[in-house]
DNA sequence: CATGAATGAGAGTTCATTCAT
DNA sequence: AATGAATGAACTCTCATTCAT
């Protein structure tokens, strides 16, 4: 019985304690949202703990709550971002009796112009920001560019196996390739009512022929 | 007429006068070269202006004679060495009876490349630095991306009349050539022992043909 | 009586109110004894009443639902420790018939050394951390030496009448001789196995007769 | 002549230089002295740079351009502290055919209480506010403390071949003496106006004679 | 022109205390 | 009574810029 009782508290794990999670993770979720707004407003280094407060609506104090520095939650976002982006990514079949990579190509790519259409401030931040904040960002966002880079390079040695693909410089075309997806990233953050259908289609295009007659 | 003009002011010696100016434009060049020292080793926000008074060895003071502040001096720094690059990209003759645009765009893209190769600091500051610091900055490095699409964009129409380039939509693709270009120079600031031959062939190899067998 | 006065408010069951005071002051001495050990490691300043509640086990809420503030708690530490050592002090007969002076205070002496000996936080946080913490605080420990001073005071006036002590400024040595007991204190503190019965009678010993031959 | 002209700036090192280094001496004395005037009334952690910036009528930035922190000034006070009391006690002769112990320890001991007397902010800053602040002045402190203990410790053990002190535990009798001294100092601190020479004397006679007839 | 000491607004962070649950 | 998330005042320290010499 008593230890029922003083249990009592605990048993609400599953009720209060639960809840108070979840009340908590929400609120987390609500500064990191109000942070990456500003952030991609305004940049990293002209964002003070002040705007981030300020546009959650919490207390100077709330803000080291839940996040240990200015510094860390933009981390957090960052990773939290491309996090995203991978998801959109990796979800292409490699095997070697897949549809024809430019088909699945073509639909990466226009996931991936998608999701940064959509998350306009994720993009901005990632894209321009992010770079030379900090070396823990900057190792971050390398990586990263490095992990594209090695699934473009791992697609297009396929392709050659399978004669899709001439005979390239294959580690130096991928990054060919990755800088021009970027570069239009970058314009769609500028036009949000751009063909993003159109903008696919030029860009595989382009990469699959050039330009030459 | 401009020197005299300039001179105006002072009705003294001509002699003093002119080597004081000469004096003055020395120690100008100095800091500006050590300020590109520092700002590219650390980054805008990590140098300090005791950076680059140290570095060019001047007073506190001294700076501000020369420069209204931090922010004037690198937005003069990125001016300078936005010339720089036009002057080596400009140089392309788009005459209709030029010589065959590979050869043209081969030896400009070779001479990009070299630039950036050769002076580091500048390219790392460009690529890597410049973003997001500041309005104004922001807008004379997008007014000079434009720039460079622009010129791309006509070379791809003029292609067109000449019957080298096929029908493609010429805005995308200028700028998923400036994407590529931009890879490939971020590349070469990390590897500088890099085959730049090569990878200009490569470049223009990839974006004339693409990838297609 | 004074209980009665005391659960007056609540004429609820004697026994549940009884049993509630009783495991109220159960906490608050846990507490109490939570925050000694933790000034005691740390230090007043060094303190965080999150160190507190953590070493207690007890909420952030909890705390100051027995104690006012960080400072509140301090100060009735002090209190409680100072009325400890006063106990132990307090208990030499001063009447005329009394034991021989030098017996009755090497009693005392070991006494107070033992008493800190045992009891090490407090003895650190008396001697070392309440100093120039808190007006209130410094004037408690004032008084408290004061006290200690008139105690030994009056022994030595007693002493001199009945001839034990020669004729010298009783008021002075009062405080030369609670230097040096204190001082024997301090000591004791670092060294944990220090002989107590030794130092006890090299005290004394000093104290009466100097060190000349 | 150009060489001269060009020194002529270094030529002054006599002049405008070594001025300019005094006259930054002398700031920085403006700033402890001010430093030791708000710490010896507030107490290290109730004072604030706000207050020493205040005292010393220099802005926010003039403070950390003489010193690091506001800890580092507190060490440097203290160190300044102790050198002064140093030179004040080691001025003893210790070798055999010195002047009569006696004569000279009562010497040392007027001159100790009298600078202390001088500089009450001294003297409260160290026996009052400092201990317990901070790992290093702790540190200086202690070793403060067994300086003057090893001097005393030696000074006895030379009493002793000279016979002029009885077999004692010199070591802990050492620890006697100097508490009996500390004490006394506190003791003057409330009272500005004691009569030094009659409390050296007391303090002398206590410690060679103790108290018994 | 050159100097560098002086400035002070403003940044990020801490932590004793409160209060809704 | 117990909880712990929320609060915000107050702190120390930085650094671009100014100005008397």
């Amino acid at each position: 019985m008593s230890s029922q009782a003083e249990v009592g508290d605990r048993t609400e794990v599953d009720g209060r304690t639960k809840a108070a999670l979840k009340k908590r993770e929400r609120r987390r979720t609500t500064v990191l949202e109000a942070a990456l707004r500003v952030f991609s407003a305004k940049g990293y280094h002209q964002t003070r703990v002040s705007d981030i407060i300020g546009e959650a609506s919490i207390a100077r104090g709330t803000f080291y709550l839940y996040f240990d520095s200015k510094n860390a939650i933009f981390l957090e976002l960052i990773d939290l971002l491309l996090e995203r982006i991978k998801e959109n990514v990796v979800g292409v079949d490699q095997s070697d009796d897949a549809p024809p990579m430019r088909d699945q190509i073509l639909v990466s790519v226009r996931r991936v112009l998608g999701a940064f259409q959509q998350d306009r401030p994720l993009a901005k931040l990632i894209l321009r920001e992010a770079v030379g904040i900090d070396a823990e960002v900057d190792k971050k966002l390398g990586d990263f560019h490095r992990q594209l880079h090695t699934w473009l390079h791992l697609s297009l040695l396929n392709g050659q196996q399978l004669g899709f693909v001439r005979d390239v410089d294959t580690e130096s075309v991928a990054w060919c390739i990755l800088g021009s997806v970027k570069q239009l990233l970058w314009l769609v953050l500028d036009e949000p009512d751009a063909d993003l259908d159109h903008l696919g289609e030029v860009l595989l295009d382009f990469n699959l022929d050039g330009i030459r007659t």
